[in-house]
RNA sequence: CGGGGUGUGGCGCAGUUGAUAGCGCGCUCGGUUUGGGACCGAGAGGUCGAAGGUUUGAGUCCUUUCACCCCGACCA
């Protein structure tokens, strides 16, 4: 894609009503358009980077057998009323809102009970599961407080996948692939690293749900590692789960960390409030077994993008990055340019063609801003060959077009 | 929801003791430039978050209200 193609332009400087790392530079480096507190609208660079993890994580979920659908944003009160979260003492986050003939609806915040009641129709026989099914939704969550930019929004982008089960041992163990599955997405990610599995609070029919943690300064939550980073635990949960799995406190060090994820076994609760059954082998009627598994998509944009910024702007790891490669054209070289995107682009590299008639230090501030892996410098000065850079090494080498095909991995 | 702060062109800001708005960036046109956000000249664009009030006169004072940011509480 060309620069110049872009509706988006870069800022020089912030909005004074940003404060959060990650939400001053994606507006800045147009990624994404503030509409309100908590809101943001995702413009098409934003959405190259959304879509990119979307796929990361839908490929983990079929991986481990999870069907996608698309589940819908207006609900029907009836479900939430029989597991009692429909009460706004229970759930003060929701949105509510009526049709026109005075009947009352509820503004999608989760899907728990909207999947339960689906399946209350499909599933009928021991033989109909196990199910798993995923989705990517917008949930619409009604916060006291919006903040850190797009990392605690009132509108914002989730993966659910929530698995239903004959027996418990099956739940148990599928849960436990999905956190395999969880961890891979992560590594994927490029946070590997820094992400933990974690004990958190849960409900009172599991002990503990888990989250996955990722090490992070704008996190909302204090996470207590050992030294050797095989246990990390939620400050929430501190006593009961140092107790638990018996680790003396003074052995943990404290650092701010942001959910990535929250798994949770919700058990036959829903089922059995929902009055929802299934034909054993016995024929007698058993309740079902729900699990869900959460990720919050746009959250993990927001801690990506505030882990790896330096102070020149964004960077992006290769795995999601909008486009592979920023390709700086300086001077009359527009047709060396044009034979080079055309020739990266064939070999399945994705470009962002920076052709506007702009100063070359513009560009090169905007590439470093926009924060791609890549960046290559077409110009006169370098006789038909090319300059490349990556974004975390400002190092530049110059190459011919065949070397740097090769150097592209292909 | 409690506390603190801020609202002036797209963005960042200035407007002293009240006299109907100014700067930088960006934008348009012309020209000179062209490897790290150039320079010169000429322009366009705001009624000062909103409503009400005081006053001869309000961006500046008063009241109400809305929005946004930060801290806290909350986050099943």
């Amino acid at each position: 894609m060309k620069s110049s193609q872009l509706f988006t332009k870069t800022l020089k400087d912030a909005p004074a009503d940003e404060q959060a790392k990650n939400a001053q530079l994606l507006i800045r480096a147009g990624y994404v358009y503030k509409v309100m507190a908590g809101v943001y609208a995702y413009t098409p660079l934003g959405l190259k980077v959304l879509e990119n993890i979307k796929q990361i994580v839908r490929e983990e979920m079929e991986a481990v057998d999870g069907q996608e659908l698309i589940m819908t944003n207006l609900q029907t009160p009836e479900p939430w009323k029989k597991t009692g979260r429909w009460s706004e003492e229970v759930v003060d986050v929701w949105f509510k809102t009526k049709l026109q003939d005075d009947s009352e609806l509820g503004l999608a915040w989760s899907h728990e009970e909207a999947i339960m009641e689906m399946m209350r129709g499909f599933v009928k026989s021991y033989k109909d599961l196990p199910i798993k099914a995923y989705q990517f939704q917008t949930k619409l969550r009604n916060e006291l407080r919006a903040k850190s930019g797009i990392m605690r929004g009132r509108e914002f982008l989730m993966k659910d996948m929530y698995s239903l089960h004959a027996t418990e041992a099956d739940m148990d163990e599928y849960y436990d692939k999905v956190i395999d599955a969880y961890k891979k997405v992560y590594e994927r990610l490029g946070l590997g690293g820094d992400t933990f599995v974690t004990f958190a609070s849960g409900g009172a029919f599991t002990k503990f749900s888990h989250e996955f943690q990722t090490v992070c300064d704008a996190g909302e939550d204090i996470l207590y590692i050992n030294s050797d980073k095989t246990i990390a635990v939620n400050e929430e949960v501190l006593e009961d789960a140092t107790k638990e799995i018996g680790v003396n406190r003074d052995e943990l060090t404290s650092t701010k960390s942001a959910e990535v994820g929250n798994i949770f076994k919700f058990g036959t609760e829903k089922s059995e409030q929902m009055d929802i059954y299934y034909t054993a082998e016995d024929g007698t009627q058993k309740p079902i077994y729900l699990a869900s598994y959460g990720i919050g998509i746009t959250r993990v944009m927001g801690v990506i993008a505030e882990k790896f910024a330096d102070d020149k702007g964004l960077i992006w790891p290769e795995s999601i990055a909008p486009f592979q490669v920023y390709l700086v054209q300086i001077g009359d070289t527009f047709e060396q340019a044009e034979a080079l995107y055309e020739k990266l682009s064939n070999s399945g590299v994705t470009v962002l063609w920076d052709d506007r008639d702009v100063r070359p230090g513009e560009k090169f501030a905007d590439a470093e801003l926009i924060g791609l892996p890549h960046r290559i410098v077409v110009s006169e000065k370098l006789e038909g060959q090319v300059e490349y850079s990556s974004r975390t090494d400002s190092e530049k080498e110059v190459l011919t077009v065949e070397a740097l095909l090769a150097k592209l991995g292909n």
